[in-house]
DNA sequence: CTGTGTGCAAAGGGTTTGCAAGTAC
DNA sequence: GTACTTGCAAACCCTTTGCACACAG
């Protein structure tokens, strides 16, 4: 069970409360919002959600999207549990938010793009890109 | 004196508040944070500041940039004040924000970056870019 | 004069902290 | 057994709303 390794890898114990919040991350190609997590779960305590995914966050088995409408979306990361640094498609992604089914998906784009900057030593870009999905254009 | 101005093509009454908070933001060249703007003035009412901030944001004087490390940081548009649609260098510019000194600065690169994603129509990008300004880096 | 802006008080909502009981390892 | 997790209550902080008064145009 891959999830349970999941949390292994990082030292946090496996317990029914993490592998069901990891469960909803599963069930969805997209990131989702704290919102959608709480209502896909039942009998749980708020609290203990927070420090869940904070704890996810923190070790990097999630990672939070801030839009710049003031919403928060997270996702999986990508990399394997078992990784110990950040690997290049997780640094290298593009968080892609369509505005029709605001849905908001983590691409590889096959070149990522590079910025020179006057004055600026650039180490890591972030990109957000707006735009529709192939579902929604259709 | 052109703080008036700004008020005025957007339809906004000038007031002596108003003026304070743009001479605020005009004595800064980088971003600021809103705890930053409270520091700097005197005798305030926080309600009246955060009113006046989402009146200048929905206008279009000011806009927001939100990090990674849920923090906001406030910056002055750099379109004109008469303009009635948002420039090309209002939307394709680059947020950098300085890992040592912590500002936030509102970049216009020489060529801003395209880019292709499979099953996806992007519409706009917004890119921040992490690194050391040359200040820092010297 | 009219509608916009301000100031105060209070409410609202999301998130964090403290602590005791429970549980993974 | 020990350290990590959970659950509940309460606290916290930032932000918004309501309303009366003040003021710009």
């Amino acid at each position: 069970m891959d999830k349970k390794e999941r949390l292994r890898s990082k030292k946090l114990r496996v317990t029914d409360f993490r592998i069901a919040v990891l469960e909803v991350f599963e069930r969805h190609k997209a990131a989702i919002t704290h919102a959608q997590i709480e209502a896909e779960l039942v009998n749980f305590d708020r609290i203990t959600l927070y420090r869940t995914l904070k704890s996810f966050r923190e070790k990097g088995i999630i990672h939070e999207i801030v839009l710049n409408n003031n919403t928060k979306k997270l996702a999986l990361s990508l990399h394997e549990a078992h990784s110990e640094d950040i690997p290049r498609q997780d640094r290298e992604h593009i968080h892609f938010l369509c505005s029709v089914c605001d849905e908001l998906y983590c691409v590889s784009p096959n070149q990522f793009p590079r910025v020179q900057l006057e004055g600026f030593a650039v180490h890591q870009l972030q990109i957000q890109a707006y735009g529709v999905c192939k579902r929604c254009a259709s």
